[in-house]
DNA sequence: ATGGTAGCAAAGCTA
């Protein structure tokens, strides 16, 4: 058995966070880092900094402006059929999957599943349908793994009462309403995913991972939502140790709005 | 009830 420590972040921006995302690798030493908004196209992703501290293994999926995703690693990751590791579950052409293959037979998925725009109608916003759309996508492609798999990422989609700070207030905001609500349920539900977060920190208890930058103070009115989130095979869950959000990320210099998630297993 | 902030990249889009 060895351990092996995988982490999480939606980073707004590599390139504008840098010192942070260095300041968390030195600090928490995880052995994988998935990045999800990247906003910076592959051939000026901030490598070098990473190779300097170890993290020589590098798939990046990025593209121009907006979205982007990224998996850095110090222990050996494998890409296979490129297209098999890449998917357009948006069918737009977004950067917003990257998947790799471990040694230690775990398949790990980083995903950033689209906002939606403001309004939560379909009909009125079609981002929101894109978003629906992309779940759907997700949940056919769930039905059929047959691998050991970690699925990490931004979900944008905070499915329970205690994952918002106000339930309530929440209900018609896109991330926590019924119909979105619904659909991360029936992609949980085609591979029997299990929630490591809420595994490790049941409900009711208090859980988020973003808080909005426009709030005056962030933590004090703590309006917080758990947009992010890993889940993991029934097997994969069982190997793992530990579990944590990193909530003091947030108040770092020149934060992003999400936190970083952090699961240690033993493989 | 509204607007509040941030990054990219050069005005508005995305979040």
């Amino acid at each position: 058995m060895t351990a092996l420590k995988i982490a999480s972040w939606n980073i707004n921006s590599v390139r504008a966070r840098i010192d942070i995302v260095e300041r968390f690798l030195r600090e928490e030493q995880p052995d994988i880092l998935c990045l999800q908004e990247t906003k910076v196209v592959n051939d000026i992703f901030p490598g070098g900094i990473f190779h300097q501290l170890g993290y020589t293994h590098q798939i990046l999926h990025g593209q121009r402006m907006h979205h982007g995703v990224a998996i850095i690693s110090r222990i050996p990751i494998r890409e296979d059929a490129e297209s098999q590791w890449r998917f357009d579950w948006q069918d737009n052409g977004e950067a917003r999957h990257v998947g790799v293959q471990l040694d230690c037979g775990i398949r790990l998925e980083n995903v950033y599943v689209p906002a939606g725009g403001d309004i939560p109608d379909a009909e009125l916003n079609p981002k929101f349908g894109q978003k629906l759309a992309f779940i759907e996508r997700m949940t056919r492609w769930a039905e059929q793994i047959s691998q050991p798999t970690l699925l990490v990422g931004d979900f944008n989609i905070a499915p329970l009462e205690c994952d918002v700070w106000s339930h309530k207030q929440l209900l018609n905001v896109v991330s926590h309403t019924p119909i979105e609500v619904e659909a991360l349920a029936g992609l949980k539900a085609a591979h029997d995913w299990v929630d490591l977060g809420r595994k490790f920190v049941p409900p009711p208890e208090r859980l988020y991972t973003w808080w909005s930058y426009r709030a005056q103070d962030w933590a004090a009115s703590d309006r917080g939502r758990r947009l992010d989130h890993m889940w993991a095979s029934p097997e994969v869950a069982k190997l793992a140790t530990a579990h944590k959000v990193h909530e003091p990320c947030r108040g770092w210099l020149k934060p992003s709005d999400h936190v970083p998630l952090v699961t240690e297993f033993e493989v």
